[in-house]
DNA sequence: CTGAAAGCGCTTACAG
DNA sequence: CTGAAAGCGCTTACAG
């Protein structure tokens, strides 16, 4: 910068002007310093910039698994809405390990992102809680907090979803519904496990413990399939299982396959997310639909209004969900 | 910083070598301002180290789709292996875009991360080569790059991955056997493409150029969808395809299903990439294995090589693939 | 319309 | 083992 001010006989703070566009700068002296500038190929440090203003025109995105397609169409959202406004995204995963999603948030929070978008576990709520503040906003997708400055939520109808699989299942005249819960983390599941009982209860169908099944393992598939088969093994009258999501679906498909159980004929399978190979396995999955590009948009649009607005309570921001059904029920 | 100087009573050099952990501080003093540190909540700002450093612990990825599962799984490699050694990556999506690519090429540039990783669309050959130097190093998968200082390569063998689809189909007997080439750009695929060729020649099979076909719409099932139809419809006595990756294979089938050709009977179908849904569509793809996680984690392997070598040439890095035969041949 | 000075929060020689 | 000074590359009041 010293080098443009020098080579175009002007004071450093001329450039700085010229290069944000702002305050009065005569043409003449502004075109002869934009000249010098792509002479000497000038480009203004956005470090310098930060440390002075102490701001960064970066975001953090801190998910669970980005090879999850979930995930990765959400973060496409959050990349394209923050591209169009400026700003680059850090993305981590936090493989759903607190301690990981811990050192995410203050590797990030260092780095002086803007703001931060985030799927936490459950296990990290409180500590999210003393984290976030005014200068560190953060929105929290699809978990739900208690009302708190610097916290903003974004959420999808996941109750109202889960007791959509259920109506539809009972609707086909399934009678003991089994749920393939994930991993055993209840209070990160509440809302679909909500849903899910109150839909048996409204049907009049029994909730049993037993028929909840999760598993530690790594992959989602993998989880699936561990959980389906010992769910069948030990309760093979379950005739139904409503899955968390679409890959533990799909893991539940292949345990079916292999215990030569019929799919939708002898156990029907309802997913989540509505991923987009949902349409293309074998049989199609019924699916909960999440429009993920939306949430992901949507995330960013409410992270940027915290930033520039005047710190208004904001209201959750809510995206509803809707059932597709196919061939696995 | 000078907060906790003053607080520890000591200089805030003091203080920087404390938590740089560097240079000979009294084991008192040490305890007395990592206890001041913890008291007051301190966090050194990365902006003003990297401000003077001159370099800062973050890396760039930038890929034309992380929604691709292909690139997807690349991420997470690139992710885990860069968070292992302390950095954090930023990610931008090309959306395949000459110039978006070249945005998120200077954009991240002025963040100062340490590297970058690439796909690069075959159009930016040049300003690659321009852009790149020993201060901002590049590592180029899966493109071929004359050597050059600050650019390093790192491939897997596309060309005989090419080749086995084509040996494979042939051995099955196919001597019709057209390309699903993705969007049109021929540098771009040149080594699926010289495979391709070469394995028809070896077979003695016929290189017909209307039976490549390329199609320009958005997303890669579409356009494979819509790439296949064009094909089958022109060329009805072509009974092999080879797909420029799964996806286009993807919606190759959903094409075959529609027009009541049945996979593999009256088309046989090779794909690239082995993403995780290929084993789980119907029928179960045959496709060109790559280790996706790998080519991530030996990117990123070969950007921190490069950041802290001595900047002497580094050989391309070659990743085998090799064919894995499902039921779609 | 333009400039000189101070300072963002650190690290890097250089002294002691 | 510890400290005072300079400086990284910008922006922000404040003058003129």
């Amino acid at each position: 910068m010293r080098d443009v001010a020098r080579a175009a006989g002007v004071s450093i703070k001329t450039v700085s002007r010229v290069v944000n566009k702002q305050g009065e700068v005569s043409d003449e002296t502004r075109r002869r310093v934009l000249a010098t500038i792509q002479e000497l190929g000038y480009r203004p440090s956005k470090v310098a910039r930060a440390l002075v203003t102490q701001r960064t025109d970066t975001l953090g995105l801190i998910l669970g698994d980005i090879s999850n397609p979930f995930f990765s169409e959400v973060a496409r959202g959050v990349l394209d809405t923050a591209q169009a406004e400026g700003y680059d995204v850090f993305l981590c995963n936090s493989d759903y390990d607190p301690e990981q999603e811990l050192r995410a948030l203050s590797s990030l929070a260092d780095h002086n992102v803007g703001g931060m978008i985030v799927f936490p576990c459950w296990e990290n709520r409180e500590k999210l809680r003393a984290f976030a503040g005014p200068a560190r906003p953060l929105v929290v997708v699809n978990r739900i907090f208690e009302p708190q400055p610097g916290i903003s939520l974004v959420l999808n109808e996941i109750r109202r979803g889960a007791r959509l699989a259920v109506d539809h299942l009972a609707g086909k005249g399934h009678r003991s519904i089994g749920m393939l819960a994930g991993r055993a983390a209840p209070l990160q599941i509440m809302e679909r496990m909500q849903g899910f009982r109150e839909g048996l209860q409204a049907h009049g169908l029994p909730f049993v413990a037993d028929w909840i099944v999760a598993d530690e393992c790594n992959s989602d598939v993998e989880r699936g399939y561990r959980s389906a088969r010992r769910l069948m093994a030990h309760h093979p009258r379950v005739t139904a299982v409503f899955a968390y999501n679409d890959l533990i679906a799909v893991g539940a498909i292949q345990a079916c396959r292999e215990l030569g159980r019929r799919v939708p004929d002898d156990v029907a399978i309802v997913g989540f997310d509505n991923i987009q190979f949902a349409a293309m396995v074998q049989p199609p999955l019924t699916t909960v639909h999440i429009d993920k590009y939306e949430l992901g948009r949507q995330a960013v649009t409410r992270l940027l209004e915290m930033l520039n607005g005047p710190g208004s309570d904001l209201e959750p921001i809510r995206l509803d969900v809707e059932l597709v059904v196919r061939q696995s029920t």
